[in-house]
DNA sequence: ATTATTTAATTCGATATCGAACTAATGAGG
DNA sequence: CCTCATTAGTTCGATATCGAATTAAATAAT
């Protein structure tokens, strides 16, 4: 088994593990990684963005999100309002306090970063992340193309 | 948020998602991805590893190789029997019935891998592969310094 | 030899993931 | 209008992950 795909698709995965784990480490009690990286999103995107619009970005399925989401809420990170437009649908919003948590995590998480940026150049990560991103894109076109061939 | 290594780990943590339901969709019924990791390993591999060492080779923590173990075994395609040198370990070997479900699984899979063998070609991945597996090696050292410490 | 430490594996509880089935609301066609 | 299809979100059950606590066996230390 010593596909050149096969091989670089390990390392992804291990990798993967590794810094969710690291990740994990410095993240207050009870927030996950998924948690942290849903309050990134809504810092950097801003509030209203709908659970579903979430997965997506998250490349998860909605039921996932569903029970993130519902980790948040429980511990008064973010906030869910129903759309008024449309009653299906609702908007997610950070609460203070979930952004002031996520600006601590920040701090306590930048420590590992800075280890990385030690250990490799930027550049290093700057010319195999764009590759990354290519394989990415195309590894989601061809599940959705799967998807709708069902 | 555009921080280099995070753009990096963020891309990262999507493939390994994005592979992993590719690749269990093309699975048997109730087999997983980290299962079929398993049965792999050990058709590489040989017989007669202990979970501790599966455990390690796949950077998981060992109550992790325990369930899927579990689930292998329950299903008829690994087999554990215990250490007749070391009463607290166990040896983990393959059964017929595993091998061959292994070897239809890498037929399912195929199709996959040539896809994206066709989408990007092998010089693609095999520049950035040994990157990954410094990166790899790197994040692992760090976790083990980081455990020590304790 | 007896005690203490280390090691291998399991168990437990929390969280994550998925897909499939379900509810509720919107929208489209007749 | 009324029915049918689509869409947003939740629920459910299986599997995964982790860390912490537990058990049992081997090894070290006195």
């Amino acid at each position: 088994m010593k596909n050149p795909y096969f091989s670089f698709l390990t390392e992804i995965g291990i990798i993967a593990q590794l810094s969710r784990t690291m990740l994990e480490k410095r993240l207050p009690d009870g927030v996950s990684a998924p948690m942290f990286g849903v309050l990134n999103h809504l810092a950097r995107l801003g509030g209203g963005q709908t659970p579903l619009q979430i997965a997506r970005a998250f490349q998860v399925a909605k039921s996932s999100m569903t029970n993130t989401l519902a980790g948040l809420e429980r511990r008064g990170l973010i906030e869910m309002r129903p759309n008024p437009k449309d009653g299906r649908s609702k908007g997610v919003w950070l609460t203070d306090k979930g952004a002031t948590l996520r600006e601590a995590a920040i701090q306590q998480v930048a420590p590992d970063l800075k280890g990385l940026a030690e250990a490799f150049p930027a550049g290093y990560v700057d010319e195999i992340t764009p590759r990354l991103s290519e394989i990415r894109a195309w590894l989601d076109a061809a599940r959705d193309a799967d998807n709708s061939a069902e």
